[in-house]
DNA sequence: GGCCACGTAGTACCGCGGTACTACGCGCCC
DNA sequence: GGGCGCGTAGTACCGCGGTACTACGTGGCC
């Protein structure tokens, strides 16, 4: 049995939700929330396997209620539903950990099939919307990225100088990485210089690109 | 109609979706495959609607036949399917263009819907699949990504100063890129120093990590 | 015609970055 | 005890990168 909460501003649509779930045996809906702030304190409370959450709503929205729900550690899952595909929320809702994301046209049995999924810890996407998804994932994630983050170069470099690389990603120069690790210039330049030679870097801007291709250096990090 | 292309090396599991396809009116199996070179032939001749892909052949592999099939242009959208969710296979497909990846083990109707879903042009992940997949993605695609490719410090470049600007990101010197581009090595510097000015950036490693965070450099790129 | 944006090119100067080499204290292991 | 890896630190040197400024040809727009 899968214990649903529903959250949705519109009390007609959290009704058909409900209609829609008692009308199977496995989906057991133990709460309804109208908005963000129901939804957080209700999910707490109820501790429902599945959160059916609305994006758009007056107050907290459905993406910071996720955040908060995810958040809060318990086991609730959140699948977040919405009339429109747009991709700001389906990034948005990713971001804030949902375990899906589905359109409120769906049939009934894919919503359905969505809640089981999410139930038994897996996720889905709206297959309109996983199309966009995929296309970008191609493009943003590495080809071979397990291979690239088990560079024997990178087990090569002992701790310091991992972090020594790292902080030559965010773009700082070694009077800046000397000033914030308390170390003198020179100490950063030896540890520099070691970093390229264990990397086979020409130099730290090759070092830079090195940190973002073996994820060490995250985009809007600093 | 659908048309479909079942691509296995084993004969009983072609049966097997021959005889689950022709159950239903909507789908139409127009041709098989064992191997990949002879799925390349085959569906370039049928031009069906959607490929059924078995990742593991022997010969030419399922991956590299959704590559060339995807890279022949024609309109087949390959739907691969696997025994095992390795991350690789799943990361390898997606890159090849894949439209689709689902588990040998999913429900008959699963299979119907992903079939129906690729043939009309959207894309499909196995449940168990998304999750990792969903994970990967949060930790990869930078936090509104839209507003940073929409930089207007971007728009404000021009053409050929953003061209040196990915050639500052692909880790160049100044020489390189000036022989790379017949430049005299003065003109090069005037371009970066005019980048990094309308940029904001200090120096040519700030630089890099802009073109990085805003998608001018790509991982594996050069 | 004149202005402006753009791409091209040069000179001069300075400083950060990178290399080479040396050095020392600490903790660990044979 | 002696070696070794690691982190620390220094000096000396050189070159690339970045800045400031000037300059000129071309194409487009008023």
């Amino acid at each position: 049995m899968t214990t649903v909460l529903i959250v949705d501003d519109q009390p007609l649509q959290r009704y058909g939700f409900h209609l829609l779930l008692d009308s199977v045996p496995e989906t057991d809906v133990v709460g309804e929330a109208a908005h963000g702030a129901e939804a957080v304190r209700k999910a707490a409370e109820l501790r429902p396997d599945v959160v059916l959450m609305d994006v758009r709503m007056p107050g907290m929205d459905g993406i910071e209620a996720t955040r908060r729900i995810v958040a809060a550690g318990g086991r609730s899952r959140v699948l977040v539903l919405t009339t429109f595909d747009l991709d700001e929320y389906v990034h948005a809702a990713i971001r804030a950990g949902a375990s899906g994301f589905l359109l409120k046209d769906a049939r009934p049995e894919e919503l359905l099939a969505g809640i089981r999924a999410v139930a038994s810890g897996d996720a889905v996407i709206a297959p309109a919307l996983t199309r966009r998804l995929l296309d970008e994932y191609a493009q943003y994630v590495p080809a071979h990225r397990g291979n690239a983050a088990d560079d024997p170069r990178l087990g090569s470099l002992t701790d310091r100088e991992r972090e020594i690389l790292v902080a030559v990603g965010k773009g700082w120069t070694n009077g800046e990485i000397a000033a914030r690790f308390v170390l003198s210039e020179s100490t950063v330049k030896t540890h520099v210089g070691r970093v390229l030679a264990k990397i086979g870097a020409r130099d730290r801007i090759q070092a830079v690109i090195f940190a973002y291709d073996h994820g060490l250096a995250r985009p809007n990090a600093d």
